[in-house]
DNA sequence: TTTTAACAATAGTAATACTATCATTATCTA
DNA sequence: TAGATAATGATAGTATTACTATTGTTAAAA
């Protein structure tokens, strides 16, 4: 059995602590399954409220509103990652290493993880390809962005291009290649499901993460080699 | 004065071409002003009838709703652009002055186009840069895509891996490459002056656009190189 | 024992995303 | 020139969404 643990996530992202309470963690629990079976925009308190035998206003003490609750899944599976690589790439000393650790687990195919219970880490996964970039392309970004709101991948990012930065300290571009990076991880993935003309890497079974892992480990070490 | 022109687009997109009549093309005209200043969730039908002075009944004559309109909009840029590419680079011998000229355009600040009076490409390009995502990442992705409605991107995409694949018919990324390139021209602009942490280019006056297609023209050639 | 916190139950509101119907006007045609 | 047809306007109506507000119940903490 895993250590069970609990991630700290910033207090912003949610009215009343849903990790606290019985209802919170039911509502954590069955919104990750709703979003992924509905899709955010069919996915509603309501809806939600009915499945977990609550109330819309139940859930709205808990979550200001359904951007929220995104925003805070979502976050939770940055911060996750984060700690992941973290873990892993603790006391190993080379860079390059580290780097193919990292990129390994941004990219590769999410299971569950006993040390949190109430996540189901593949639908979030799901998620976040399917949804993460609703969370910030809005009229309100710099609103949510000056409260933090985007901390989780902002904070991944960086670690991942020190790493960069480390094996090469001259190569100018470490944030916006390590973020187009996260990006085509579930990018390329959605693609070879939805719109195979857009990726090379094959749809069937799992194939795509192994793919995906190869493309973008290569793209990286290309691009930051002196 | 230029060639006036008129773009071919899917006849899916829409249920009355608004090309052929003054309303339909107030609608685009005026659509495209709105979205950039209001949003997508924001800018409704309702909306956009009071500013055009007609009525919401009249645009859902052209328009089977906002999310159509929307990738109709979408549509024209992209199309636009493999055009564009397409004049540029006729006659160009060296595949690799073709990628170098096809990517400057992908990622270049877009101006106004005499050829196309009604359409701002300015203010386009803003729209494509905050809601490109948001026409693919739905439940409804692969109804819309089997009715062609992505081929504008797809088009694009298709043809610029071409280049890549005459250079170097034994990369097996190149749309994979591509798209993500395609996708890093727009995110990049959008986290350079929203969430700069992610990027490296300057969110200062036009920088961005110059930086960006370095960063992305070496990240090609490096990739691709053998 | 009292108070408080958490939640349920219920109702209500403004806005959205449509659909439907009918009238008007302009145009095209026999 | 009448008469049909297409394009638009005017108006109304509906289901759903995204909330807010109020009141009551229960169970645990002070």
């Amino acid at each position: 059995m895993a250590t069970l643990l609990k991630l700290q996530m910033n207090e912003c992202l949610y009215l009343k602590d849903p990790q606290d309470t019985e209802l919170g963690r039911k509502i954590v629990q069955q919104s990750i399954q709703m979003i992924d079976e509905l899709g955010l925009e069919a996915f509603t308190f309501k809806k939600l409220s009915l499945v977990i035998d609550s109330t819309e206003a139940s859930i709205y003490r808990y979550f200001e509103n359904k951007h929220k609750l995104l925003v805070y899944l979502i976050t939770w599976y940055w911060t996750w990652l984060e700690y992941k690589i973290e873990f892993e790439t603790n006391n190993v000393a080379d860079p390059y290493l580290r780097l193919s650790k990292a990129l390994r687990l941004v990219t590769e195919k999410k299971t569950y993880d006993n040390s949190f219970p109430d996540v189901d880490e593949t639908a979030l996964q799901r998620i976040v390809i399917n949804e993460f970039d609703k969370t910030y392309l809005t009229k309100q970004v710099d609103h949510d962005n000056s409260f933090g709101l985007f901390r989780g991948v902002k904070s991944l990012c960086g670690r991942i291009a020190d790493i960069v930065k480390e094996i090469n300290p001259d190569y100018p571009y470490a944030h916006s290649l390590i973020s187009t990076c996260l990006q085509a991880a579930h990018q390329q993935v959605f693609f070879s499901e939805h719109l195979p003309s857009l990726t090379d890497h094959s749809g069937a079974n799992d194939k795509v993460y192994t793919q995906n892992y190869e493309f973008i480990h290569q793209l990286v070490l290309k691009a930051i080699q002196e």
